[in-house]
DNA sequence: GCAGGTCATCGAAGCGCTTCGACGCGAAGG
DNA sequence: CCTTCGCGTCGAAGCGCTTCGATGACCTGC
């Protein structure tokens, strides 16, 4: 059984290759009977245009890039969240996503570019000295950035506000009327590679605790339950009168309220506890915990229709920050 | 910048178009001089092959397509190390990976073979009575499942042997002398799926155990720590003299531990667990957990020199099991 | 010294699609 | 009644690559 080209479809209907292209395309006029009768052989013949002969003429793959980071720190869940938005996202624009990990480099990228093999570039995690992002400032194809570099400026960048989160946090908190409040957040190697994200939930954090005139505290955590044992044990000891602890780490929030049970801390009686994770974990935890959302879906719907507005040659703010959300449960009082 | 094609490299080379064709893909006898002349020019215009005409010309697209699965219950980080570890394989033979979402179905297999976007489909967590898999029996692009259906037959199946994984779990309680063991598995939910793989971990499980004439006792296991508190709780009460446990549920498998803790069994003195999940997870435990691996990478790797070897046009098995591998660490003796 | 065979290279024919200019036709306008 | 216009459709020219058959140049062996 040979593949049905266009030329099938165009004999079949009795007209020319190029009107049932116009037809599908919608570029020109073409009239409902003709339209109709193309339509019908179209679905009777089960024609699906020829995806490479399609890019070799239109200069559209129709394929979008999307490259993951797959190192040591990595918040998975969230990731797949991200992933899953963006290939649903792009299947509503009609476009493909070709997936790429973040260790092929700025060659890897340039290779997909060149060939032509995707139109447009969504990358992951981008850190703030990131060397893939001056390949991006002179490529053809445009590229949108999940999270900021040092310099924003040329390049279109999506993510949650997590100053605002942070600073949420601390509101909360403060609005419950804690006085002491301390938040663990990433695994120390995360803050050294330099992605960005956490220094900025530590920086609204504390902005907003100094706001409230709060004694506020925030160091990195790591994720072996030994070792977050000991941080909340350390953090209880260095300052007894604490009484809210915020958690930006998703593998470690489990084991902080492991932790504070050994420790003989009720929560949320004697502790108030609010992580920064997606709701699934928050909703397994016991007691379950107050959260503020990563709307990893959201950004990457937003990622897309940005690189899709851009597709099209349409402007788009360089910047675009997702409010946080903060959801109320158990652990907070 | 105009973008670099082969009669640009041609020209610069001094030869023709076909020559250059020939050096890049081998496929016929160049001489060594001009082989170099071509490639120096090729590096020096910074040439790509379009992918798109070159999958129109060759009617291969150097891509494959990875089908991954969205639903509640999955288990994201073995589903991220799988598809990392497809994307570099796949890179190693010069592929490139599409990724789809399973709620695409069928009718999204269909199109992206029909239209050539792919040469072969990798599909991930196939259920027992797939509605994919007679679409993909009929389908002209070769394909590679992870998972088993029901019926197998001309098909290509990879996965982790979870019968293996079972027994071997069971087999080292054994070992250790216990003699009333029991599994906790999966949501009930994957099980009313039928998915096949937590079935067949069951089965091996109490298979051995019967081999081995222990106590045993298999059954389904939420995710959240109040679920799996009920459960160890309810288990520990009807069966005072327990003191081994297998966790084949990576999400559970922290909160057991847990769960434990509260109702003072101590680990491993007073129960030995031990986990089926990915090494990061038992090592983050405490204490750390005996586990067996699933080992994702692995599979991925497989999967993909399979689906290479079926695009050659080789031959190859209907079904590889991979061999799981038991690590010993803390919460077992 | 010439038929026969290699080896390296070339030219041209597509692959299946999009797109541009052209064309025929009926309606509108003078 | 003839020109003008726009609508709907067609034909053909590529898009950049692979691949097949052809062509020389050169070597071999008798």
């Amino acid at each position: 059984m040979r593949t049905v080209t266009i030329a099938d479809v165009a004999k079949h209907a009795g007209v020319a290759v190029s009107t049932v292209s116009y037809v599908l395309s919608g570029k020109r006029a073409i009239s409902a009977t003709t339209r109709q009768r193309v339509l019908d052989s179209v679905r009777v013949l089960g024609y699906h245009p020829n995806a490479g002969a399609r890019a070799l003429a239109s200069k559209r793959a129709k394929v979008i890039a999307l490259v993951l980071p797959l190192r040591a720190g990595m918040n998975l869940p969230v990731l797949m969240q991200f992933a899953t938005s963006v290939v649903t996202t792009a299947r509503q624009y009609d476009h493909d996503v070709l997936l790429m990990t973040a260790d092929e480099g700025a060659d890897g990228l340039h290779r997909v570019a060149a060939s032509a093999l995707v139109d447009g570039l969504l990358l992951m995690d981008v850190e703030i000295h990131d060397p893939r992002v001056p390949l991006l400032r002179k490529l053809a194809e445009p590229s949108v950035l999940i999270g900021f570099p040092a310099d924003p400026e040329g390049l279109t960048c999506v993510d949650l506000d997590f100053a605002r989160a942070g600073a949420l946090c601390a509101d909360h908190l403060a609005d419950l009327g804690h006085r002491e409040i301390a938040l663990l957040g990433a695994p120390r190697v995360v803050y050294e590679r330099g992605t960005g994200f956490a220094e900025r939930t530590m920086a609204g954090f504390v902005e907003a605790a100094g706001r409230h005139g709060l004694e506020a505290d925030a160091r990195p955590c790591e994720e072996s339950f030994d070792e977050v044992h000991a941080a909340v044990k350390l953090l209880l000891d260095e300052r007894p009168r604490l009484s809210g602890l915020v958690v930006h780490n998703e593998a470690a929030a489990g084991h902080v309220l492991g932790a504070l049970r050994i420790l003989g801390r009720r929560v949320p009686e004697d502790v108030s506890v609010v992580a920064i994770c997606p709701d699934d974990i928050a909703e397994r935890a016991s007691p379950a915990l107050t959260s503020v959302l990563i709307p990893a879906e959201d950004v990457g719907r937003q990622a897309v229709r940005l690189l899709m507005a851009k597709l099209e040659g349409q402007a788009v703010p360089e910047s675009t920050l997702l409010e946080p959300r903060l959801t109320i449960r158990e652990s907070s009082r």
